[in-house]
DNA sequence: TCAATAGTTCCGCAATAATGAACAATTGAA
DNA sequence: TTCAATTGTTCATTATTGCGGAACTATTGA
């Protein structure tokens, strides 16, 4: 089986729904906010590793996926790599404000984190690991 | 084995991808939507059918637990029912603009949902169905 | 032509989620 | 008190989703 085309959902096919979902997962929007913060390109290569953890390249594949088919990211194959640019603007217009709430709550919350890595607290983590 | 008492993180336990993952849910949405809209209180059986499609009564309970446990409302027994309140305001203090931003994302989708139906055009889902 | 590089797909297993059935807790009536 | 009705929870089972290793595809450069 060959390699499928890329898929990317039309600027009003985003769904909130499917922004969340791709969002919800610690890896992916460290993967998204990268793309975002540098906003010019990003292959993912540059992604192996995610908080302390060495993510599988299959696994980063499939984030890749997610993230572009919830409408967040535009892959382009560049030759033997992937160029991938973020779809702000264009959910921007579709849903105004929410991306940059999403990540703002994100910033907040790693300050949070490293404050408390600090002061040697260990606050419990809700929404539970997916494994060990 | 009796009923555990209702766990409720604190304020600054909530976490960004708990909250994403809670209303990445089409159906808890709805629940979270409603309970927003009357800022009143709101007991479980009102969510019994969520967009033509009724929820068993167990999946609710779940639905209402992960709610719960996201920090995104209070639940309180009240004799036999519940009593369910939005916890906006310390949500919103943690992360400022998160819950406004998505909920408004919502109500903009479910406008062009309606648009979309009106004029009979089939929008392929993104976020694929759960079940069936 | 071939090795190196970068991602993707496939597939088995693990983790999550849905839900029917049994259960628990509270209320009100007899 | 006792019991039925009501409301929600827990358990057990099944279905769905997600992770990650191994094999594969595609492109580039030597």
């Amino acid at each position: 089986m060959g390699m499928r085309p890329l898929f990317h959902p039309k600027v009003e096919d985003i769904t909130v729904e499917g922004i969340l979902h791709a969002l919800s997962d610690p890896v992916r929007v460290a993967i998204y906010a990268g793309i975002v913060g540098q906003d010019c390109s990003h292959n993912c290569s540059t992604f192996l590793t995610v908080s302390d953890k060495t993510i599988p390249k299959s696994t980063l594949s499939q984030h890749f996926r997610a993230l572009r088919e919830a409408g967040l990211i535009r892959g382009e194959r560049r030759g033997v790599e992937m160029h991938n640019t973020s779809r702000c603007p264009e959910v921007e217009q579709r849903f105004p404000g929410l991306l940059g709430a999403i990540v703002n709550a994100h910033t907040i919350q790693s300050k949070d984190e490293a404050r408390a890595k600090r002061s040697g607290a260990k606050r419990p983590v809700r929404r539970p690991a997916k494994n060990t």
